[in-house]
DNA sequence: GTATAACCGAGACGGTACGTCCCGTCTTACC
DNA sequence: GGTAAGACGGGACGTACCGTCTCGGTTATAC
């Protein structure tokens, strides 16, 4: 039998609250407030909470913001892992449909915003929101050196930061408006072909 | 009596006042607070001047926060002009220094965190910092196509996001501490080789 | 079955925590807060104790400091009888040593404080802290009247408020430190004399 | 010429906001509340006054409470100087009247009620308030004792207090509603007579 | 002997007020 | 008229208690 009754004595925390207290966060990043704007009054007003049973889970504005940020999925595309260039397309358009969106794009900003002060918050997200994609992204190029799509002397680290930062540049002062739908295709080929004139 | 000086009645501005206001700005920035902490008071404090003498010349925070990063220099390096390849890596190497430096890299956070929130400060800041540079990167790859040094065909604002994103990224998310010496060469070698075997 | 014990199912109060709660409240109180700096969280932890079982037994803060004011024994000293003099003094002289104590020099701040805020604390402090002293100061001075030892016009309810009122205003604002011990006899002495030159 | 302009830096406080800020105290004291029930924010709204401009001034609400309570003026009734007896009856028969004002009572518990948790509370308003009576009252008693209206042995402190203490004695514990007129002189009459019976 | 019921401690709940900090504005005296 | 100083009304901060409400568990009587 095991009756591990992790329960702790009192009353148990409400999940409800909790629970309307990020959605209460996260609609207010939507609103268009900043990290700073945001106020735990007006959390608490939204979410029909004292303010007591925010700071009773969370220490500070940032760490709420966090894991507020944290509960948004960010779920992998699925991977058809043929070629490539299909699953690095794949990943580099979920950047662009999520950009189009409020609070993805609203996350990301708060976690780039955020890294120098507190490192907390954008290590957090970092590992939360970017860390599982770059893990796919890694595998798929470390398949492609390794079955020889790609070449042998690649440098993963390097590949993965001119892809991702081609998206974050795209996101910060792209076109007005929502991105071309085949930018991921087009930002994956350039940076597989080069820029050297083809041979 | 007719003196000729346009100036206003009363006496005028202080040079000095405005000089230290700009500091003081800078070096809290630089101090680690987001636009956001940062206070007019402990600018107003730091400055040794009056809340007066700042509103005076600023309507508000933002206003100042946006003068104050474009004072910061971001001087371009002089290009030889004999490769791409080199003029490339000049211009990343100059990312790559900047990133060692405290103030040029918290005005680079302030510009990426505010997007959202106060376009106006990550516009201005683009202006006057991203905007040189991406003109002469810009004039770099146009004449390589223009010389067959790159392709024909290259999408030149795709290799610019891949380019600089590249380093944007590894500003925020590489490595701690310095970044690698040969980084800027090493991105610039990647990016315009590709990915693909050699054939 | 009949046992007639009239107890109601269930368990029945702890006699140890309601002691307990009590003890806490005086000790706290005595520990120079007023009645509204007491804090029930205060006296739940000092008596190890939860909240639920204070608010059980008493509704709120006020009712609890009556309860537990009223639970300080105020004897009465042994009347020799013998004459009016030395019976007051015996009165007075009680209220003169209860001032070096702390906890009843408390109470009776509390009984005084609170008489404008919650006549019920000091109304339940009379009847049981003063009342049975005025009954036993009345029968010694209406006994003085009907023996010829006092005037026979005396007032005696002014003459109480004399004798009482002296000791209040001293405990309050006399000198520092204890009251002289002679204080009694030389309060009843003038009092009893009056002002008057001796004709 | 006396320039000793006393002016500090800065804009001076505004006298409207102080006298908006005591009148509101004294008028939501004198509206039932106990010191503690009084919220400093209430004030604030009722006087129309941010709680800065209150926390600028005064440390916490007590000192807040005993500026306020000071205010409140409490002339000297005239003493015509020519028995003893009519001085007293006057300087009693003042307390008197003021325990039938609001105001004045409520002055008296707080000064009352604070004595042993913050001891500057009740001496501030000793100072302010019984302090100008008891020197008065010393002066009338110290004549009579002078020019053999009183006896000369008279201990005029223990004097002092079996007048005051009867007043305060009534005004706490004597019958409902306003206190007789006539009660002064009775006080007064029967302390200087005394209790024993006439020779 | 086992329900059942009232108790117990702990502690979370929605609130109110605290005293502090900073906002952007206003008001002085001085230069 | 510009300047440093600093007060102004306002609003959010994070903390402390209020009195209420669950929890899991204990301890009695009643069946």
């Amino acid at each position: 039998m095991t009756t591990e009754h992790q329960s702790r004595a009192g009353r148990p925390r409400s999940e409800r609250a909790e629970k309307a207290i990020i959605a209460a966060t996260l609609d207010l990043i939507a609103d268009g407030m900043g990290v700073a704007e945001l106020s735990m009054e007006a959390i608490a007003a939204r979410a029909g909470v004292g303010k007591t049973t925010i700071y009773r889970r969370w220490a500070n504005k940032e760490d709420l913001v966090v894991d507020a940020l944290a509960t948004i999925r960010h779920p992998l595309p699925p991977l058809a892992g043929e070629s490539v260039r299909d699953d690095l397309v794949a990943l580099l358009d979920l950047a662009r449909r999520e950009a189009g969106q409020r609070r993805a794009r609203c996350a990301m900003n708060v976690a780039l915003s955020e890294s120098d002060r507190s490192k907390r918050v954008s290590e957090r997200f970092y590992k939360l929101a970017l860390e599982p994609r770059r893990v796919a992204m890694r595998e798929v190029l470390s398949r492609g050196v390794a079955n020889g799509e790609l070449r042998p002397d690649l440098d993963v680290d390097l590949a993965m930061a001119l892809l991702t930062g081609a998206m974050i540049f795209f996101n910060k002062w792209g076109p007005e408006g929502d991105l071309p739908e085949d930018l991921a295709e087009r930002v994956v080929d350039h940076a597989m072909a080069g820029f050297a004139p083809r041979a």
